[in-house]
This record gives structure tokens, sequence and C-alpha cells, in this order.
DNA sequence: ACATTTAATATGTCATACATATAACAATAT
DNA sequence: ATATTGTTATATGTATGACATATTAAATGT
């Protein structure tokens, strides 16, 4: 239950109220990509209301990716791309101190979870490709450098999870990620210490050892 | 790099201009939630542009939980529920089976990962609980109410685990986990064989065993 | 039959007017 | 003097009409 659901009713403008029934009329009558919807002066019409509020709502809809709009040819339902939006609110400046750890964690969790995936979805190369990347990473001493081998060795492991979803996902928290890391409880900083132990263990743990061992 | 990020640029709307230039304003401003931010006819005239469009894209910010705004006390930056908006697009209609698929798998690389905060984070009462559900859940033979303790179970694991924005990230998830449950690849077909051990094991795994043994 | 022009149509943008809620202030009554 | 009430200014909410623009479809001319 979002808590978006329980704006006190009365609270909701005009247009918030557009937005549902919109939604809700997409959704019963099984509208789906490509479909076309009735066009704004019908809908307004329809629901009583101004052009002008009907466009509110539907750019909105627009701006999800759920709509897409072409002049003359009228709108149609579109495929959202469902972590698309998240970017506009993974702000360290709008979001709590809370949200922020509990999104840190959330990260750290995915991560462990990740590692089933790549047991089962680790090939001969990908294992070269991740030793490339821990040479490069052990030959160099700049600091920026190693960051940016770190990155790529992470960005490596979610390529072999074969997930994109995941791995979008994971980026989308990073600002979060780069900007918590201080105020742990110390349940995540346990947590932290068992994921930063060397990536050498962790490609080797990879090619020999077992899930258990990876974690 | 978010997808919305590289819409054709000729095929970005007024709107969608505004939009971006306002979020790259407000960040840029450092504005932080309660800042009040300058008002719908001055905005327009700074970028030249009809207050019309202006609150197209206001509105936008207003469905995310950006900004809010009060009949002649202006606009404010708010904190945005960054869970709150992915309902709309949580949509098996709308999303393609390659995303699904994916976003099921991701639902369960959390739930192995969450496993690690219950052994840090069970207490004897949560035990208890567990405890009770199961047995609940053990009587009764109703498929309906099965599927409840199921529920009820699950959701007393996420409440161990101390992390609010995982769990309603699992529910939002859940559309999707309803749906797919056909056409899965082997690989996910393993996983989900090893997930679904009765939750008599994993309570008493969880009880005195350790995280191995639990995933 | 083909190419060009014209008209019709739905969305995109704008300007304007009015409604509504609120804050700040003034006026009044006790 | 304090509290209540009324007035006014202000910023957002909603509606309307107009025109721009792109695209489809029909009409026209050769």
């Amino acid at each position: 239950m979002p808590i978006t659901r329980l704006n006190p009713a009365s609270a909701l403008s005009q247009v918030d109220k557009i937005e549902r029934q919109l939604q809700e009329f997409f959704r019963n009558e099984n509208f789906e990509p490509g479909d076309a919807i009735p066009k704004e002066m019908d809908l307004a019409e329809a629901m009583g209301v101004s052009r002008t509020a009907i466009r509110e709502a539907i750019s909105r809809f627009r701006m999800l990716g759920i709509i897409e709009s072409r002049k003359n040819r009228g709108m149609i339902i579109t495929r959202p791309d469902f972590l698309g939006n998240m970017h506009r609110v993974m702000d360290p400046k709008l979001l709590d101190g809370e949200t922020m750890k509990e999104i840190f964690e959330m990260r750290l969790v995915i991560e462990i979870g990740i590692g089933y995936l790549l047991f089962l979805r680790k090939t001969a190369e990908s294992l070269l490709k991740l030793e490339e990347i821990v040479l490069n990473e052990e030959k160099t001493n700049n600091r920026i450098d190693r960051l940016k081998y770190d990155v790529e060795f992470h960005s490596m492991l979610y390529k072999i999870s074969g997930n994109k979803t995941i791995l979008r996902f994971q980026k989308m928290l990073l600002p979060i990620f780069d900007y918590v890391d201080s105020g742990l409880s110390s349940t995540q900083r346990n947590m932290k210490k068992a994921g930063s132990i060397s990536h050498r263990d962790l490609l080797d743990e990879l090619r020999t050892g077992s899930p258990e061992g990876f974690r």
C-alpha cells in the first residue's frame, strides 16, 4: 500500500483524479502497447473536464513512457522502462538518511544474492576478462585508476549474471551508495567488510570455489 | 545511462526540455525539501515559455512527489517516495517478457541475499511468530489459507530483516511475480526449486543453522 | 494512373480569464 | 487590548479559445 495511495482524498487535485481514472481505464480496458487511446477532446468531454487538465495528466504518462503521441495520429500506449524514471528521485539531497541507509543495504543484499547467478552463468571467457581487470588493478598504484578498475570489475560481474535489469538497478542506486558510506550501523559495517575482500580472492573463489565461499 | 536520457534530442517536446532544465536547476541550486521555488509566472518568463508549459512540467514533479504546491503559498520541494511511483509501470500487460523474467529473477536474488540480514537480526519473538504462522499453515488444507499463510510468512521474514524499503520493493514486484511463473529458464527453475523448500525447513534452519544452510 | 495540391484532423503551444484558497492586513465588536 | 470578522492581494487551479504544426486523406490537374 504505497503511501501515495492514501493522500487525503480531498487533497487530490483534479489532475490527480484524472490521472488515476485514466490509469484504471487503461488497465480495465486491457490496453496494451501499440493500442490507440481516445483523443484528448473525447477524454475531456467524457470526463467533463477541460483539455488542459487531460493534457496535464497525459503529460505524466508521457514522462513515464506509458503513452506516446504524434501529431494527428493520436496517442498510443507504449512500453515503459520501469527503471527509467528512478533516477529522477534517486537524489541524496532529496531522500532522508534512513531511506538511504536502507537503499544502501539493499544494494549489498542484491550483491550477495547475485553470487548465485554468477556461479550458474560464469564462462571461461568471462573469467578471463575478470582476470585481466584484476591484473590491471594490481599493477596500478594510481588511486583513480584503482577506482576505475573497481567499477569495471563490478560491471563485469553484473554482465556475467546475464541480468541487465539487476545491473541497471544497481547502477541506479549508485548515487546513494557514493553518498552514504558514513554513519553506517554495525550491521552494515559487517556486511561491507564481508563484501570488501580483495577482487583477487573473489576471482579465485569464483574460479574454483562454491557459491557459499563466494559470499 | 537511463534510456530516457537519449531520446532523439529533436523528438523532445518543449515540456520535456523544460522538465530537464528545471530538474537541473533544482539540483544545481541545491534545493532541498522545504525550500520554496520560484512561482510559475517567474519560471515561465525566465524560460520564455507559457505558464501552461511550465505547469505541465511541474505537474510531473508533483506526481513524483518532488514538488508540492498550495494556493498562494507557492511551491516547495518535497521528499519523494522513491518507490511510490513504481506501481504505475509495474504492469504485466505493459512490460515485455524478457524484462519480467529479469524482474522475477531479481526478486529471487533479493530473497537469497536477504537471508544474511535475517541471521543478523532475528530475535526470539520473531522466531515465535514465524513458528505460529508455520503451525497455522501446517494445520490447514484450504488452498486459499495456505496462500495467505505463505504471504504472511514471507512478510514476517522481511519484517525481521528490519528493512522497510526492501520489503516494499519486493511487494512492488509481486504483480510480475504472480504473472510470470511460466516460461522459466532452467536457471530460474533451479533457483525457484532451491527457494521452495518448506517453511518448516527454513524456520528450523533459521533457528539453529547458519546463513549458508538457510540459502 | 501518377504527382501535386488542398483540406481535414489531432496534438503542441500560447494568451487570457476566472475560480479558489491563503496570507496579510484592516476594521469592528466585545 | 484582544478576538473576531471582513477585505484585499496573491499564487495556484481550471477552463476556453486561438493558432501552429505535422500528418493523413481527399481532391485536383496533367
